[in-house]
DNA sequence: CGATTACTTGACACCGGTCAAAGCCGGTGG
DNA sequence: CCACCGGCTTTGACCGGTGTCAAGTAATCG
């Protein structure tokens, strides 16, 4: 299959900013589930590109709590990259087995030195991923919780439109109750009482880790999902951002 | 005064890594309160740098809400800037009257270019940025209403604190508390009872908009706050990042 | 001062947390 | 092939934290 990081770039970028070649990092590794592919305050020397699988950035609260503060889809990097020598304010773990490959920060400083329209869209990448954790922000302090897991259905969902791996119905969500909750701030009861109410409602239906959407205007709406939220990138006529009217 | 932004920087890079008059990016202009000084989805052409006063970044949400997503305080920029044209997915808006100056991509890129350490240190002001913001993810999904109203207290306080404005017990915090509310998730109302439990505690005194910590250890405590969550930036020596033991 | 804006209070409802127990798998090993 | 088992999901009872509404008080500003 193709790189995810080059579909991405290339709607990101608008049209082909990059070749699968460039992006071949070197070969893949798998890393099981549950497991962590950066611990918390790990040394940042080099980003990790998520090649296939899902995994999450978590933040270790008191008492035990977990606080998920990012879901990681094909394509994604861990973190960005660093000129000066810092530290990961977060962990990083996966959901499922995913496949992923180092990047050294050289390495991808070279490549976007090297094609600038590269660089644009390897820089969008990351102000995307700003955007979305500020859309976070937004949703748990404002959102009443069904439709903030409602939310974040929808954006999981895009993110994964984005690399080819979900259409207008279906989607695979590797997401336990009890991580669904811990992103959004829920309980875990509550978390599998709004699912319940979902589906109830026939906005969703679950099979096994998947999800089928009957209605995605429907779905969207209820959650108030916009992607306008998420910056414009590319020319507006190939945006994969921006929304079909 | 020294410009903050110099100050800041001095202090991330570690140690004098900006010379104030390299900062000058022209005369500062005033922006009144309450007041917009990016609306929501401008166009990206160029970052403001707030040299005097408090701001903040918003989203306006369904029905009128409005979610703060950010504090800015002097030496912050409003935002990160862009190689690409793109549009900011929030506005940001003045708590008090603010000095601002507008600084182009190209003069901080140039500027950056120019001197590798001030360039490392403006990239850590970006990456704190986001690490705030994460920390925000996290309180806000995780925190009951107390503890998030005090663990902003506590951020707002250190970050004055890095360029100058506060001590370890007083420091001027211009939010009203709709924007507490606002900020933190919560109802204007339940923000009032918590400032009451919070002064009733003995933790915070309030005069005017004002804050006095009687003990700052204790209100970090009882805030959860922990500045490792923070990137540690510069030699762990000399960084105002790490915490005093 | 008068008018507006901010803060405070009380009553009440309800969303969502907690606790505890019971089903429902999918996987493993006998 | 079936019985067991551990993790996940589901349920119900209960209650506490927060939101909402409505009114009153204090501060601020022209």
């Amino acid at each position: 299959m193709l790189n995810p990081l080059a579909t991405k770039l290339n709607r990101l970028g608008g049209f082909r900013v990059a070749n699968a070649y460039e992006l071949e990092f070197g070969p893949g590794r798998k890393v099981a589930a549950p497991q962590d592919i950066h611990p918390h305050g790990a040394e940042i020397t080099h980003t990790t590109l998520l090649l296939s699988g899902m995994a999450f950035r978590y933040k270790m609260m008191a008492q035990g709590r977990r606080a998920i503060i990012g879901i990681l889809v094909p394509g994604d990097f861990t973190n960005p990259i660093f000129p000066s020598r810092q530290q990961l304010d977060y962990a990083v773990g996966t959901l499922t087995t995913c496949e992923v490959v180092d990047v050294p920060s050289r390495h991808l400083q070279d490549l976007a030195g090297s094609n600038p329209r590269l660089a644009e869209a390897l820089w969008s990448c990351f102000q995307v991923d700003g955007a979305i954790q500020r859309d976070w922000t937004a949703i748990i302090g404002q959102f009443c919780a069904d439709k903030r897991v409602a939310h974040l259905l929808c954006e999981i969902r895009r993110r994964l439109e984005l690399v080819g791996l979900a259409d207008r119905e279906t989607f695979s969500l590797p997401l336990k109750q009890q991580d669904l909750a811990d992103a959004m701030g829920l309980s875990v009861v509550h978390a599998n009482r709004v699912m319940q109410e979902l589906r109830r409602r026939g906005l969703i239906r679950t099979v096994n880790r998947t999800v089928f959407i009957p209605d995605l205007d429907q779905l969207e709406e209820f959650a108030g999902y916009d992607t306008g939220a998420l910056p414009k990138v590319g020319p507006p006529e190939t945006s994969p951002w921006s929304r079909a009217v």
